[in-house]
DNA sequence: GGCACCGATACCTCCCGGGTATCGGTGCAG
DNA sequence: CTGCACCGATACCCGGGAGGTATCGGTGCC
């Protein structure tokens, strides 16, 4: 199976459109019909339902666009690894740690400042993205480390070593009724249709269904929050970089946030060792 | 990046000569030749040092060795579990389950039996192989669920549960004079110069280097430690299918051995969900 | 210094990936 | 029910590139 196949048919399988994946890909649509067609003769699989006028995928379709994104990501990460490693030979070492925006924001900064006075650092370039990319950029190598925030975040086929456990409080408007309670439920959180939880954007986009109102990043989300239009539970770290019209109730029984440095399996870099060492002492 | 240009570096670079990478892949030389050059152009990015008469990796080549690996055996993986997915949609679900030739069969056969009880269990295959090659065979797709030994073998980039740990033992030829002792440490293990450990086959089917004999498999192991020319440190657990002309002394001090239920991460089967429900519930 | 070895180069062929034009089936509007 | 718009498949053509053979050029060893 060459690569070419493979993410010819991720197009489609995502699109579930042929013309439309063809345009996504550059090409013309006939090209695109006769080459999934020879995949499919060369697996002896039927990936794609063309019944009528609509595209679906077969039960072997579906696995095939979860493990060929898998395998692309695979192939993506050798090519940026390599070119690293060549850069790296070239007397430019450096890593790359991606974390999501707004979050542990104290604890990366110990980590930096920890790592930076080990002998032997190497530059480390921080990157932030919004939350579920970071996975992604791990697997296919433009990040070389990660923190990652369980039970949020996926460290499925990493190597992972924790750091810190906290636990989650719930962010309101200041002077909000709820503010004076030592402690909260999970109920009493769900029992606040005034301040919904916010709709975050999926890795596509889109936006999930519900009532709280969509939000893209921290600034708007604590905006939203003192305007008394949502309301948020978030690890109890964020307190330190909340707006002062914003107010915290600790919830008692929100699941305990681990924040977890992760890397990809296999990684033989002097760098990442020295990185991922600083970070289990801190 | 496409596979076959992987396919034709990663054989290069094992080889490093071209002749040989070139009959292998079952093309000739030049055309070779030039594939790994337009790699490396594209890359912009030098692979081999071809100083004079040999070929080495340079850095970023051995990087690409190792993660090319990786891509091509991801890509195999989606190949072969999509062809299983249309046999399994097919109505011929099963699972392929691989562990290490003569290693865990107690556990095994209770796991099988324990899986085999539950409701909607689907038939398992047990694949065994030698030392080192079950990552390789769940990592490409040929198995969905292994049972690995830690510290023997390496978890990482699989999702795992831990099943049992167990101590490891001594195994000597019944009547030697440590038979005797309730338990030993690894330094008088070391100190039998006449019973030296003996040399497993790396993957790639040498031996490394070293004063004990080559041995292939347990059957040959037994026989070679009961003819007095060899002695194992192993789990506790192979006592049980030992041959009665051995003896075993605890090894105080080995480490510990845990055996793990590990699987590919994202794998989203039912089956292998039952299997591991069953596995844990040991 | 000659020779054997090995990777690179030159040159040719043919397959295959990509393009355009068109067909054929499906579902919706009027 | 009929026409039309939509969409994937097919027919056919073209060009680039992958693969082959012959050969060159550099290196190290006898």
């Amino acid at each position: 199976m060459e690569t070419r196949e493979l993410r010819y048919f991720v197009a489609v399988a995502e699109e579930l459109h042929f013309g439309r994946a063809a345009q996504r890909l550059g090409i013309a649509q006939p090209p695109l019909s006769r080459a999934i067609q020879q995949l499919e003769r060369r697996l002896g699989v039927t990936l794609l339902d063309r019944t009528g006028r609509t595209v679906t995928l077969t039960e072997a379709g579906s696995v095939l666009l979860v493990e060929g994104r898998a395998a692309l990501d695979a192939v993506d990460a050798a090519d940026r690894r390599t070119r690293r490693a060549a850069l790296a030979a070239a007397g430019h070492p450096g890593l790359v740690l991606v974390t999501k925006a707004g979050a542990s924001s104290e604890l990366l900064s110990k980590l930096l400042d920890a790592y930076a006075a080990e002998p032997g650092a190497v530059t480390v370039d921080v990157l932030l993205c919004g939350p579920g990319e970071q996975e992604r950029l791990l697997r296919d190598g433009r990040a070389d480390v990660a923190l990652l925030h369980r039970p949020f975040d996926s460290t499925a086929g990493f190597d992972t070593e924790e750091l810190c456990a906290e636990e989650q409080v719930l962010v309101l408007p200041a002077g909000h009724p709820l503010t004076g309670r030592a402690g909260l439920r999970m109920v009493d959180v769900t029992a606040l249709p005034r301040l919904p939880m916010p709709r975050w954007p999926r890795p596509d986009g889109t936006y999930p269904d519900g009532p709280g109102p969509q939000v893209r990043d921290n600034a708007q989300l604590q905006q939203l929050i003192a305007l008394g239009r949502a309301s948020a539970v978030l690890p109890e770290s964020c307190r330190v970089h909340l707006r002062r019209d914003l107010a915290t109730v600790p919830v008692l029984d929100a699941p305990t946030v681990t924040t977890v440095i992760a890397w990809p399996p296999h990684s033989r870099s002097r760098a990442l060792a020295g990185l991922v060492r600083a970070a289990t002492r801190l």
